[in-house]
RNA sequence: GGCGGUAUCGUCUAGGGGACUAGGACACGGCCCUCUCAAGGCUGGAACACGGGUUCGAAUCCCGUUACCGCUACCA
């Protein structure tokens, strides 16, 4: 009782970065093999010699490794298989279902350009399968240049799409497209269906602006006498503005948000809502759970918009969820980019710096709203935020009076602890005529403590510093108070 | 222009003839909690593109219109 082996295969073209759309193609394809069993594979279209990079190529194998989405067996790289691509549309001509065309582009941009001066949709006329035997020889004998056009038979060309369900075209309105070029390397179309043919793809899932290529690669796989596999086109996503995601959409590139903070988790899950739901109301999922609730049926047609703050939403739930032990791997790069911290430093603390990012990680978005956070307890001298000196530090000699009567409090606790800590400050408070009001003490306190306005509970800030980093931060406050006038 | 695709709150979506005075989430506003900021809880405003059918009954099915998107290369 073998399950069906489904083979799909992801297959970007290394032309630019490995874009959000691309990552949802690639996960789409993996959850869909995860679930029901299967092959997930990786095709490089490199066949755009002039628009390839090597630095693309490593951008798709970066990206899918941040995500995760590991594919199986070896990459497949489609330039390495141009004699398949080339015996195939040989096979076409042999077959009858191609012809060669001798027509220059020169002379087909000249039609083209006429047929659009009249508002005419251009098509190849044929023109060149009209040639005799006689005169194809001459020309061949001549060696004139041609490329391999495939003939579009009559009817309509249709297919189930999983996502679209039925999809037709007239075959009318498919011109006899070009299969090899005439140095002999083959188009796109020609290059796919050999490629997915020989990798025995049993389901195609692509971007939909795919939809117009189905059709002519479903005639060449009849035409090569091959089985179809089956199509899901997934929607697009789109910016803000509507429009396709584009550069001007701000960051498009998976390794964009990989650098803001993002974690891979929250992507995958952010991307998963884009065109698909599982119902219920469920959101914020795992992994496992993303697994078993897919289903195809629950793709999108429509195209999504990528939301950035829904996508920071989601992050934080991830954060959020994420113990802070596991977190540590994914934070200290990004504490040592910052410069406040090595990886071999915080492993020295490693306890204490958990304990922290248990703190923070509550209150982030993203790993940068980490970093930030975590920057007053890692310097030696604290800048004051204006906005907190202005809001808390408004009368400043009394600040001044005040924080001395804080930090002598606080050297008089026997233990550094929370209990005592707020025993003896919010007796502090009553003392100076507070009353309940201990925030009167907390808020200035912080804004020495941290220079900031916001920030953990006080008495896990009071903790995390330790007992003579606090003091001396709070000497240096009055100190600073006094002077500063 | 031709062909194809799509159409539920600003955004992501649930919905697959009656359960819809259309549900959830993000964002926005209010309240609660509270030493601040988050988180969390409660709460408010906010949508079935339009017009025809089909039906006892349409967000759901059909047709048309409109809008938007994609393709229209010897790019992929």
């Amino acid at each position: 009782m073998p399950a069906p082996q489904h083979r799909l295969r992801f297959a970007p073209s290394p032309t630019g970065y490995l874009h959000v759309g691309g990552a949802r193609t690639a996960l789409f394809n993996w959850l869909f093999v995860k679930k029901f069993g299967g092959q997930f594979l990786l095709r490089i279209e490199d066949t755009d010699k002039a628009r390839s990079t090597d630095e693309s190529t490593r951008a798709i194998y970066d990206g899918l490794g941040w995500l995760g989405l590991q594919w199986d067996g070896e990459v497949v790289y489609q330039g390495g298989n141009l004699e398949r691509h080339r015996a195939d549309a040989l096979r076409l001509l042999d077959n009858g279902t191609a012809y060669r065309c001798f027509c220059t582009q020169a002379e087909l941009a000249e039609r083209r350009a006429a047929a659009e001066a009249t508002n005419e949709a251009f098509k190849y006329d044929r023109r060149c399968d009209r040639l005799d035997s006689a005169e194809i020889a001459q020309r061949l004998a001549a060696d004139m240049p041609f490329v391999v056009r495939f003939r579009v038979p009559e009817g309509s060309t249709q297919w189930v799409d999983l996502v679209h369900d039925e999809i037709a075209f007239p075959n009318k309105d498919i011109e006899d497209f070009i299969v090899l070029r005439t140095d002999g390397t083959p188009i796109y179309n020609l290059a796919v269906v050999s490629d997915d043919i020989a990798m025995a793809i049993t389901l195609v899932m692509r971007g939909d602006d795919h939809i117009s290529n189905t059709p002519k690669q479903i005639l060449l796989y009849r035409a090569l006498g091959r089985a179809l596999p089956q199509f899901a086109h997934l929607p697009m996503i789109h910016g803000l503005d509507g429009k396709k995601l584009s550069k001007r959409h701000g960051a498009t590139a998976v390794g964009d948000y990989q650098h803001l903070g993002i974690l891979p988790g929250a992507m995958l899950n952010f991307l998963a809502l884009l065109g698909w739901s599982p119902g219920n109301d469920v959101e914020v999922m795992t992994m496992d759970q993303m697994i078993e609730l897919f289903d195809p049926a629950g793709l999108q047609k429509k195209a999504a918009i990528f939301d950035p703050k829904k996508l920071e939403w989601m992050n934080g739930q991830y954060l959020n969820l994420t113990p802070a032990d596991e977190l540590f791997a994914r934070v200290a790069p990004a504490m040592e980019a910052a410069g406040l911290a090595t990886p071999t430093e915080l492993d020295a603390r490693r306890e204490w710096f958990v304990a922290l990012l248990d703190l923070l990680k509550v209150r982030a978005r993203t790993i940068d709203d980490v970093i930030r956070q975590a920057t007053p307890y890692f310097r030696g001298v604290i800048e004051y935020d204006p906005d907190a000196e202005a809001k808390q530090w408004k009368d400043r000699p009394a600040t001044a009076e005040l924080l001395v009567h804080v930090r002598d409090s606080l050297a008089a606790l026997d233990r550094w602890e929370p209990a005592a800590m707020e025993e003896a400050l919010r007796a502090l408070a009553e003392r100076l005529g507070f009353g309940e009001k201990a925030g009167k003490l907390f808020q200035p306190l912080r804004v020495a403590l941290t220079g900031l306005a916001a920030s953990p509970g006080i008495f896990d800030v009071l903790v995390m510093l330790g007992r003579d980093r606090s003091l001396s931060r709070l000497d240096a406050a009055v100190a600073h108070l006094r002077i500063t006038v």
